[in-house]
DNA sequence: TTGTAAGCGTTATCAC
DNA sequence: GTGATAACGCTTACAA
């Protein structure tokens, strides 16, 4: 159970007959090395089962080849049953893992959180910090970046000092899309169960609603939900005891679609005949609920991926766009 | 957005008008330093922000004070719309920041992610190996711990050589407990749609369906599915055309079992009054289902949190016992 | 092309 | 109690 004593670059150049500098070199894959005694020392690494120690790698180079992903722990979204997180994760995830770099995966919240994660970082245990997601005015980022270490945001910060990149789905041509569609199918008196205030994902989707429904000059119904669906259960009783003739619903989540969808069965309305309803997300469970979901599909995955390559080319100190704004898509099903 | 010049323990010790070592001693909380000292070494780091170097500090103390958590990248259940990894990961990372530690979450799958994962814990970025699931006769574990490296699993590693130590839940007596529910009920044709049979919850639970089964006299009736929403969907098709006349079914997962409610469904047979259905998991999902799907709980939070425990004794030296199991619990509600 | 040697920022072992 | 000083294992000028 005890650390077996682990062969160092000394050890290999022993074995092989030349310098540590030259071990060194052939680990590293510089080509100034004679063929022979790359072989040699290739070998004498094989035997030892030598791999470099990290931590004297990274005192010297001053890179750890690892990034930070922060979660809010606090937010009801996480792990509770929604796949937003996951599917960030995964995205992240593999295309660090494309690039040899690791993820390390810190959750926040408390004070605490937010202290360890700043001490984390700037104790340079990783070259780069990504924000899975952004709560209020959350001045983390800002500190960090103030600090000399790449950051990057996924979903704009609502702080801007100073500006820290983003990447960010386009919340408002989605909803408007299925605010647009939901009037293109005659709909009229059109209600939204929107996202936490203090979210720009939930100002930005509640903005598209009343943008797109102003400029057709119909009237707002609007109660705020936290994204779970429960909250989208109690959001849609209260719509209905509000205005019991609405005849259709953006949800601004799939989760509290559903939530909603359970709603409307409970009230005896029928969907789509009664009452149309689309959410925001498409999450695989939204292919199978009943009926199954009309959406606004947003590349989570995709988010993920671009927040990486992102930090990738901030971390090799390459110029990056302060924003990138990936599309998001209406899917049309039965529910709208 | 250059890394700025970062304060060493030389600087702040300059600052204070003191030794190094003094320094270091303030910082590690060692008690011999006289309180003056102590005093303006701390206003010193203050003033300073200085925070020590992690790979220096690892360099000396052979520790890194962060575990890896390893996901078997290519399982269906990961990310896709199973909510288990994700509940694992929450449950390691709250134990493990209790303790001050980090979580590095690794992805595998690849034969090259493999490689990635053995380098990288040899290299001594982590403490420990944490592994959220094993998938067939996975070597990587044994590797590992032959090398002196801690690792724990998560389920009962199908390998014996050399023994490491796992956290698993009562897959048998959980299963025992949803059939002994069909049969007190008045079930008699009690179907089983099992998970994969290359992993130990995909073997145990189809395990505790036959043996339960054999001892009450009753016939058996077996598809495999890997766990995810379609392999319900389709596994209860064949057992509806392998057996019209079944009147139950235990779906190894909830997932799974969705699937199969949709399935009975479109058969046209009411549940639970034609089929009754037992699910295996407990996620939220399953309390909103139609209708509220009757399933074993097992406490995967607490299996996180189990299995983060167990890391911890082992990095500081304890012994631990070879086996943790946590028990499972049925959960009755309208399905069956 | 290869070797020598100087750090990288800590911690830990000694004396004092 | 406090301060020198020697590791820790590696990379990288600079020499040869």
């Amino acid at each position: 159970m005890t650390t077996r004593e682990r062969p160092t670059l000394e050890a290999v150049a022993r074995r092989a007959g030349v310098s540590r500098a030259t071990v060194s070199r052939v680990v590293n894959g510089s080509t100034t090395v004679a063929a022979t005694i790359r072989e040699a020392v290739n070998r004498a690494v094989d035997e030892l089962g030598y791999v470099p120690n990290q931590a004297a790698r990274s005192l010297v180079t001053q890179r750890t080849d690892s990034v930070a992903l922060i979660l809010p722990e606090t937010a009801n979204r996480v792990f509770s049953d929604d796949l937003f997180f996951p599917a960030i994760i995964r995205g992240v995830g593999m295309e660090l893992e494309a690039a040899d770099k690791q993820l390390v995966l810190m959750m926040t919240g408390s004070e605490a959180g937010h202290h360890r994660v700043e001490r984390y970082a700037v104790a340079g245990h990783v070259d780069g910090v990504v924000f899975a997601s952004i709560h209020g005015a959350d001045p983390l980022p800002g500190t960090l970046a103030r600090r000399g270490i790449p950051v990057i945001c996924s979903g704009r910060p609502m702080t801007a000092e100073p500006p820290v990149p983003y990447v960010d789905v386009d919340h408002a041509g989605g909803v408007a899309a299925a605010v647009r569609h939901l009037i293109a199918t005659g709909r009229r008196r059109i209600a939204t169960i929107a996202g936490p205030q203090d979210m720009v994902a939930g100002i930005e989707r509640l903005a598209g609603y009343t943008a797109t429904l102003r400029a057709a000059g119909l009237p707002e119904l609007v109660v705020t939900g936290d994204f779970t669906r429960e909250s989208g259960i109690t959001g849609m009783r209260a719509l209905l005891a509000r205005d019991p003739s609405l005849d259709a619903v953006f949800v601004a989540s799939d989760l509290m679609a559903h939530g909603a969808l359970m709603a409307l069965r409970e009230a005896g309305r029928e969907v789509p005949a009664d009452v149309a309803v689309i959410g925001f997300d498409d999450f695989e469970i939204s292919r199978y609920s009943d009926p199954p979901l009309t959406t606004v599909r947003q590349p989570i995955g995709e988010m993920g991926r671009t927040l990486a390559r992102q930090m990738l080319l901030l971390i090799t100190g390459d110029e990056i766009p302060e924003s990138v704004v990936l599309p998001t898509e209406l899917i049309v099903r039965d529910s709208a």
